[in-house]
DNA sequence: ACGTCTGTTCAAGAAAATTTGAACAAACTG
DNA sequence: CAGTTTGTTCAAATTTTCTTGAACAGACGT
């Protein structure tokens, strides 16, 4: 008796025709996010959501995806908490709907924000620390140390500059405005 | 017996005082690199090639960062694959000798161009293919479904308008050139 | 107030990745 | 050419991350 097997069958002939293409396009977007560092199933529910013209459930979504009940609450309130879904209710209706956040490029720029900026500014805090450290050190050192430290703290100060040049770059980014990615370059070049 | 303990004090009395400052750097840029895809590893023993003026060993390596020479020679070679890391030889050592590549703004491009633009074409294409798929299907469907898949077809086209602004954007990126992010703004908006 | 429906949390189990030591291969030395 | 030294590869073991089903909590209708 092959249960998952029938179970698959009956599946297959319920889907509407278009489902196979609806599941290419959500599992592309999957993989990007994936790639962002986010959940592979954030990106799939979110393209499943956006590609339907109205809101839809937990329970559709997690047939249409094969997903647990608890994965699909996981992931959603994850993307609800990023602002790349929204709850909206049926008059009537006891389950909660999701609609996707339809303007990507607001949601580029919320990530972008809330996350990879922090990340930058970590770094930029971390290699400051360093130097400091490496300043407190120095008048303990011979001759030879010491020169040694000199060019640790010099080549962290070129990581500095370009973490700072990358900080600027995202934030423009971020603000919409024109970018000149020379500036990273130049970060990195002067003495 | 703590044989451990004793090892790590033994390690703490005989480094140098800066390489607390040395390490720091190496984990912030280890969590930069995990954080864009990469192994932590990767991150941590490249910092440590930038900061010293001179090529060096695995085995240095592997003692600075204590990792086993396996999980050196591996990362090595993956950063020396991407470029990140250059091979060199000293007259009369037998030991392979290691160097950071210390243009990051050069590694950066070479990033975006083999992995990141890849990732995005896989999208575009799968998008587009899917927009195929459901052409085909439409003759097939009541007037109903049709709405349904005309609309999908119509999301689908912004999610490729997206992914193609995108692709413009990186391109620009690494070829130096000046960023209008408000491309991607307008990918969205234009019906 | 009770039973039902819905959503979330959590601990256990499964899957995926990283890490390691040992085996292998290659290059050099005497 | 035998014996080292060095570097890489591989499978086993570990760690981490993901997934799941069950338990819990809240809201609703009767």
């Amino acid at each position: 008796m092959p249960t998952a097997a029938v179970k698959q069958q009956d599946l297959n002939d319920s889907q509407p025709l278009w489902r196979e293409a609806e599941l290419k396009s959500a599992d592309a977007m999957g993989r990007l996010m994936e790639f962002w560092g986010f959940r592979r199933h954030m990106g799939r529910l979110w393209t499943i959501l956006y590609l339907s013209p109205d809101p839809m459930t937990t329970t559709e979504l997690a047939e249409i995806l094969q997903l647990s009940s608890s994965a699909v609450s996981l992931s959603l309130g994850e993307l609800v908490h990023w602002g790349a879904v929204r709850k909206t209710w049926r008059p009537g209706e006891r389950k909660d709907f999701y609609q996707a956040e339809s303007s990507v490029w607001k949601l580029l720029r919320r990530v972008y924000e809330r996350r990879e900026l922090n990340l930058i500014r970590e770094a930029i805090d971390a290699f400051g620390e360093a130097q400091r450290q490496l300043a407190e050190t120095r008048s303990l050192l011979g001759q030879e140390e010491r020169r040694r430290v000199d060019y640790m703290h010099k080549r962290l100060s070129r990581l500095s500059a370009l973490s700072k040049a990358g900080e600027r770059l995202v934030r423009l980014l971020v603000a919409g405005r024109m970018i000149n990615p020379a500036d990273l370059q130049s970060a990195e070049e002067e003495e």
